[in-house]
RNA sequence: CGCGGGGUGGAGCAGUUGGUAGCUCGUCGGGCUCAUAACCCGGAGGUCGCAGGUUCAAGUCCUGCCCCCGCAACCA
């Protein structure tokens, strides 16, 4: 029997840090539709992994203390660990430090270069010596190192060079004829735009400023460059170009290559002409999801705002994350990730809906049952069109899957979920019983029964762990072979009898309290109507801040080192300050009552983690405190007596 | 005129090829009592960023403008 193939990629991820939640949504969106078509039948091989060359790694291995593989492999480990956290069920994890993926890598660096799509040349760019970095022109932050601040110099390093413009006309016509490869659309036309019109550059695809990476094999001086490396994952990880490529055969070209919003020109463009020039096939979709977006915007390392995935899991339990990433954002565009609207999807979405339909299901059963499925009997036209409404669901999910909507997949599964809480209104089975309907009775309860199974077996690949729970309670075991897709195409399925066992409750309610939005478990039994814990936390406090509020501001001691004015402003200064530990540029409105000469030297309170700004498009990275009064008069604050620039203000 | 995305009831979002503006939450009122203060029903609330235009008909097409966000090539 010949199952259909379907093979689909994550990004392989830079472990230069931990990862954050942000990567998480796409591996568990790659997960989900991984498991999803395991379900539905497919061979399924899922690939995710880490890209772990490069300057940068080099740099944090040194910084640390450490060889860059010891460095890689630690922070490898712990995201292996993150996966199994989060119940990632990849088939390959694919390492670029890996022999089997540089050997390969090696391999196509030689072919491209034998059929002279490689030549050697000159790459000109601005160097910055600290850093060891090189920067284009555009990336120059006023003309210096945007890591550093320091002055850049202009060097010519000797490198090789990828023939990108000899196959970009093919590659348009290719895009144009398949409207499918590059998702979401959007997507395509400003690639289209941005980049394949104008003319593309031939790529830089060696560097001679580092060490770390795989050697051109011809040229031991060069590593080969991260695009070329990396990229070449999704097939060195099948095999190719080797003897041993039974995998490529199966499984290339991907069906679906996942990849966030910000990688899709290295995906849609450099990946498809390199692919083209080995005269392999392309893959049939190239997805760019959007991001998650805090409330302050970006999320990113340098702002320190990252999510760490690990303790919202210990938090809230790794099906409850997985819901809310699939859900919540839709998934070609940005979407919010807060803390409160992960409480708010999983009291309503899981405990109200969900977890509570079980409960509520179980507990009449118990109580008119026993807890032993009904058989069910005479048939009435509003259990025909719950069965209907069930019955619909598994081929309506898998059209919104085939799309990878996943939001509106689960969104379709929750609309039967509110159609079966409403059933039990409609029918009334504490009614029934009073009036001992009993026929109508057992139809009801066990049509209850299965739309919950029903509903439990199409939720496996959005959340793994819950179905068993589910299953566990409604008495359903691996016998009885009833949690498969096929089990799903027809209502009847849960066997009358099965002993079913009311058990913990499937999702608490949680709440948010005040300190820092840290959520506590909610008392699942009634409270006793004395207490009224929310209440306290209400309470109203117009105007003023709590602690935790004020601690947000990171004030800091701060000596200005130096200033000066700034050309067609007359109340801007620029200033270099001191925060100990670095450097800060800052603009600041006193020019009109302060010398910049008299400034170098002064201690002054600065607001360390304000967001920067670019005023007169010069970029200011925090504020200085200074009062001001009603004639106008303006006074830096400074401090009582002399403290070290970086002191802790509170 | 660098490119792209977005601006829809209090909040967050849907709105295929133009044809009475929907969903979730909140809010107000009602119902039920099996259940995790849950579940079910109903109401109020929107000049769909602004200004023009095409059309019998525009959130949906065209033009101009305003505001927000991202990207701008060797940066995961």
């Amino acid at each position: 029997m010949d199952k259909k193939t379907f093979y689909i990629t994550t990004p392989i991820y830079y472990p230069s840090d931990k990862l954050h939640i942000g990567h998480s949504y796409t591996t568990v969106a790659a997960d989900a539709m991984a498991r999803f078509k395991r379900l539905t039948g497919y061979d399924v091989y899922f690939l995710t992994g880490t890209d772990e060359h490069g300057q940068k790694i080099e740099r944090r291995a040194r910084e640390s203390g450490k060889e860059p593989q010891q460095f890689v492999d630690e922070i490898v480990d712990w995201i292996k660990d993150l996966w199994q956290l989060l119940d990632i069920s990849y088939d390959d994890f694919i390492r670029t430090t890996e022999e089997r993926h540089k050997k390969s890598v090696q391999k196509i660096f030689q072919i491209f270069y034998d059929q002279g799509d490689i030549y050697k040349s000159k790459y000109e760019g601005w160097y910055c010596t600290p850093c060891e970095a090189f920067w284009t022109e555009r990336q120059l932050s006023e003309g210096n190192c945007p890591d550093c601040k320091r002055p850049v110099e202009l060097v010519a390093e000797e490198s090789y060079f990828f023939k990108m413009s000899k196959y970009a006309d093919r590659l348009i016509d290719y895009i144009e004829q398949n409207p499918g490869f590059i998702q979401p659309v959007s997507r395509k036309n400003e690639m289209i735009n941005n980049f394949l019109k104008p003319g593309l550059e031939d790529l830089c695809v060696s560097r001679t400023t580092f060490k770390w990476g795989i050697p051109v094999p011809f040229d031991p001086e060069h590593v080969i460059y991260v695009w070329l490396d990396a990229l070449s994952n999704y097939i060195t990880a099948l095999g190719y170009p080797t003897e041993d490529d039974g995998k490529f055969q199966t499984y290339w070209p991907a069906d679906v290559q996942l990849i966030g919003k910000e990688i899709v020109r290295f995906h849609t463009i450099y990946w498809p002409i390199f692919l083209m020039a080995l005269g392999v096939d392309l893959p049939k979709k190239v997805f760019g999801h959007g991001w998650l977006l805090l409330e302050e915007g970006k999320m990113s390392k340098s702002k320190g705002n990252v999510i760490d995935p690990e303790v919202l899991v210990d938090r809230y339990g790794s099906d409850a994350i997985r819901y809310f990433l699939l859900r919540e954002i839709p998934f070609g565009a940005d979407g919010h990730f807060s803390e409160e609207a992960l409480v708010h999807r999983l009291n309503f979405d899981l405990a109200n809906d969900l977890g509570n339909l079980l409960n509520r299901t179980l507990a009449m059963l118990k109580k008119y049952y026993d807890g032993k499925a009904p058989a069910p009997k005479d048939e009435a036209d509003i259990d025909r069109q719950l069965k209907s409404a069930a019955l619909a669901l598994p081929r309506k999910m898998e059209e919104l899957m085939d799309q990878l909507l996943f939001s509106n997949a689960l969104s379709e599964l929750w609309t039967f979920i509110g159609r079966a809480n409403k059933y039990i209104d409609e029918v009334a089975p504490w009614a029934l019983a009073k009036e001992e309907k009993h026929d109508r009775l057992a139809t009801v309860m066990y049509n209850l029964l299965e739309s919950i199974r029903i509903v439990s077996v199409l939720l496996l690949p959005f959340m793994p762990r819950t179905p068993q729970r589910v299953w566990r309670q409604l008495g359903i075991d691996d016998k009885m072979n009833i949690h498969t897709w096929e089990s799903v195409q027809a209502f009847g399925g849960l066997p009358p009898g099965a002993e079913t066992v009311p058990g913990e409750v499937l999702f608490p309610r949680m709440e948010l309290t005040g300190e820092g939005g840290a959520p506590v478990r909610q008392a699942t039994k009634r409270d006793k109507p004395a207490e009224k814990p929310k209440e306290v936390q209400v309470e109203k406090t117009e105007g003023l801040i709590t602690i935790d509020e004020f601690a947000r501001v990171d004030l800091r001691v701060a000596q200005i080192t130096e200033a000066e004015k700034i050309e067609g402003a007359d109340k801007l200064l620029k200033l270099r300050v001191n925060l100990g530990t670095e450097d800060r540029q800052v603009v600041a409105g006193i020019a009109k009552h302060y010398q910049p000469e008299a400034l170098a030297g002064k201690t002054v309170l600065f607001v360390a983690n304000l967001k920067p700004v670019k005023l007169r498009g010069i970029r200011s990275e925090g504020m200085l405190l200074a009062a001001s009064d009603d004639e106008g008069r303006l006074v830096l604050v400074t401090t009582e007596a002399p403290i070290a620039p970086g002191s802790q203000v509170k």
